[in-house]
DNA sequence: GATTTTTTGATTTACGTACATCAAATTTGG
DNA sequence: CCAAATTTGATGTACGTAAATCAAAAAATC
C-alpha cells in the first residue's frame, strides 16, 4: 500500500498536524522539523492522494475560456466542444465558463483579462489575439499565479504555461509539400486565400507555406494572397475573380475559414481545367468537396482535443502537476479522401 | 451543489442504509421501496462521485496488458508507453501488468486468456491475434463481465468492447492515394513490402491499397507481396532483389515493420532513379529516410495514445461509464517532412 | 528566571461513499 | 393471531486528506 500521512508522521516522529502544516505550507513549523518531515516523505516515495485531497477540500477547478466572438464553422464548433466539457463538468470538477470577446480586438481581450485578474478563477484558457498589450497582461498573471494557456491562436513570446494548437509553421508548410508533389512536373501559379494577415496562425501557415514552395518547388508562383476575411461572401468573389483573371493558376490554398464560398467559386469554374486544392478545417462542406474531389487535401486540428487537453493542462498547472507533454501535443490531421472520420 | 446519498434518502423519505442498498444492488429492499429510491436519484440528478466512492472502496484497477514477442522498434516503443503508465499507476489507481505471448500463436493467447479469466484483473488489453479461437474466448469473457480491449490489432467479429488502433484499411487507402497522386502521371510497377498476410493489420493495410490503386490509379501494377517478416535482414534482401530485377518499379509500399533494412536496399540502389516510398511507422530510422528524401511519406499510429486511451477505455468499462468516442479514435498520422513532431 | 512568542501535539469534524451490524418495523405464512 | 421471514432504520467505522481548535511544550527575549 502507498504511505499516508500517518505513516509519514510516524517516521518522521511528528504529529499528523504537523505533517499537515508542512504539505500544505502552512506556518508555524522550525526548518529542522520541516526538514525532519519532507526527509520522511522523500524516503516513504509520498504522493497525496489528489482525489481525497479533492474531496475533503470540496475543491472544484474554475476555468474559463476566453473566445472571439467570430462567427464560422471552426468556432462554433469549438464553443460545441467547450459545452460538451460543460456536461462532463460534474465528474472532473470543473466550473467552466465562457466569455465572447470582439475578434481581432487586443484591448477588449485586455480588459476582460484585467477583470479575471482580481477574480477567482484558477486556470484560463483563451484565443489569443498576438498583440504586445496582451502579452503584458498575460504574463503579469502568469507571474501572479494564475495557470494560463493560449488556445488555437498563440502569444509571441509569452509566459503561458501552454499553448493547445497546432504548430501552424509546419501547416503551412506542409500544404506546399503536398501540393507541390500533387502538381508533380507542372508548372503554374498558386492561389492563396487567407483570412486576415493580422491573425498569427495565418501569417504563421503564409510564412511556412511560401518558404517550402521557394526552397522546393521553384516552378510554382505563389499569387498575391487574397485577404476574405473569413467570410463566405468574400472569399467566393476573391476566388471567381483571380480565377477569371489568371489561366495559369494550377493550384489553390485555402489557409483560412470561409470554405464555403471558395468551393463554390471552385465548382463553378473548374470544369475547363484541374486545379489541386488544399484547404484547412474539416467542416460538412469541406468533407463533401473532399469527398467529391474539388478539394484534394484537408488539414485539420481537432478542436475537441484542444478544448480536452486545455482543461487537463489547467486543472494540472493549479495542482502544480506534471503534464504528459506527448499526450498535449495537438497534431497536425491530414485528411484525404480515405481517411476520413 | 450536487446532490449527495443524504439528499436522496431524504428526498425519498427512506434512510441512508437503503439508499445504499439500491444504489449498490445489494439485497434487501422491496421493488416499491427501490422504485421510490431511483425515481429521487433521477429527479435530483444524482451522480455518485467516483473518487469518493473510490476512496471507500480503496480501488484499484487491475489491469493486463497482452502483447507479442515481437523485437520491432514499434513494439519497443509499446512496451515503453506501457511502461510509463505503469509510472503514473499510483495516481491513476491503476496496477498494470503485462503478459508477453509468442507472435501469431493462437493457442498461446488462449491459454493466457484462460488463465486470466480465472482470475481478477478488472481489464485486459491485447494485441490480438485474428484467429476464432482467441475470439471465442474473448467473446466468453465479454459475456462474463470482464472488460477487454483489443490493441493495435483487431479480432474479427468479436464483441470486445473497444478497439484501440488505427483503421488499417483507411491506412492502406491512404498509402495508396499518396502514392498514386506523388506518382502523378507516372506509369510503372509498385513494389509492397509487408511483414506477414498472416496478421490482419497487414492484410488490410494490403486491401486497402491494392483497392484504391485499382480503381483510380490504373496505371500502376501492384507487384506481387514480399513478405518480410519483419525482420531488416529479410526486409533488405528482398527489396534489393526485386529492384534489380524489375526496372519499371516507381513507388514503394511498405506496410509492415522492419523498415531499416528496406532503406539501406533504397540507398544502395536508387542512385540510378527516383522511387517514390511510402512506409509505416515512425522511428528513429523511418524519420531519418524521411529528412533525406528516402522516405516520402510516413504513415503512423501513435503507441502512447493507444496505450493510455485502451486504460482509460477500460476503466470506464469497469465503472460502467460512458467513454469520449472522438477522443478514444486513434487517428492515423500522416508525417511529411514538414510535420514531423 | 520569568515572560512572551513560537512551535508542536492531540483531537475533532468534514468531504461523499461503502459496508457492516443490530434493532425495529413490516410483511408473510401457517 | 402468532411466529418466522423479510424489509427498513439507525448508527458507526472506514478511506486519505484538509482544516480548525486548544492545550502543551519548547524556544527566544529581556
Amino acid at each position: 500500500m502507498r504511505p499516508t500521512v500517518h505513516d509519514i508522521a510516524a517516521a518522521a516522529g511528528v504529529s499528523l498536524a504537523t505533517v499537515d502544516r508542512v504539505l500544505n505550507q502552512r506556518p508555524g513549523v522550525r526548518s529542522v522539523t520541516r526538514e525532519k518531515v519532507e526527509t520522511a516523505i522523500r524516503e516513504l516515495g509520498y504522493i497525496r492522494d489528489l482525489a481525497a485531497a479533492n474531496l475533503a477540500k470540496g475543491r472544484t477547478y474554475p476555468l474559463v475560456f476566453i473566445l472571439p466572438a467570430s462567427d464560422n464553422s471552426f468556432m462554433h464548433g469549438l464553443n460545441a466542444e467547450i459545452r460538451q466539457a460543460i456536461v462532463r463538468s460534474p465528474a472532473e470538477r470543473t466550473d467552466i465558463r465562457t466569455i465572447e470577446v470582439p475578434a481581432f480586438d487586443p484591448a477588449a481581450l485586455v480588459s476582460v483579462l484585467e477583470e479575471l485578474s482580481r477574480g477567482k478563477p484558477c486556470g484560463i484558457a483563451m484565443v489569443a489575439t498576438d498583440a504586445p498589450e496582451v502579452r503584458a497582461v498575460a504574463d503579469r498573471m502568469v507571474r501572479d499565479g494564475f495557470p494560463i494557456v493560449t488556445l488555437v491562436s498563440d502569444l509571441t513570446g509569452s509566459l503561458r504555461h501552454h499553448y493547445a494548437g497546432v504548430d501552424n509553421m509546419a501547416a503551412g508548410r506542409t500544404a506546399a509539400r503536398l501540393l507541390g508533389r500533387f502538381l508533380g512536373p507542372r508548372k503554374g501559379e498558386i492561389a492563396v486565400l487567407a483570412g486576415s494577415m493580422l491573425v498569427r496562425d495565418h501569417r504563421e501557415r503564409l510564412e511556412g507555406f511560401t518558404s517550402v514552395m521557394a526552397e522546393e518547388f521553384p516552378g510554382l508562383a505563389i499569387l498575391p494572397v487574397l485577404e476574405g476575411r473569413d467570410d463566405p461572401e468574400v472569399a467566393h468573389m476573391l476566388v471567381a475573380d483571380a480565377l477569371s483573371r489568371s489561366a495559369g493558376i494550377v493550384g489553390v490554398y485555402s489557409l483560412g475559414a470561409g470554405n464555403r464560398g471558395l468551393i463554390r467559386a471552385l465548382k463553378d469554374k473548374v470544369v475547363d481545367r484541374t486545379l489541386t486544392v488544399i484547404a484547412h478545417e474539416l467542416t460538412v462542406h469541406t468533407r463533401a468537396a473532399l469527398i467529391d474531389h474539388t478539394i484534394d487535401a484537408i488539414l485539420n486540428q481537432d478542436a475537441g482535443h484542444e478544448v480536452r487537453s486545455a482543461i487537463r493542462v489547467l486543472k494540472a498547472k493549479a495542482d502544480g502537476l506534471a503534464v504528459i507533454e506527448a499526450q498535449e501535443r495537438i497534431r497536425l490531421d491530414i485528411f484525404l479522401k480515405d481517411n476520413l472520420p
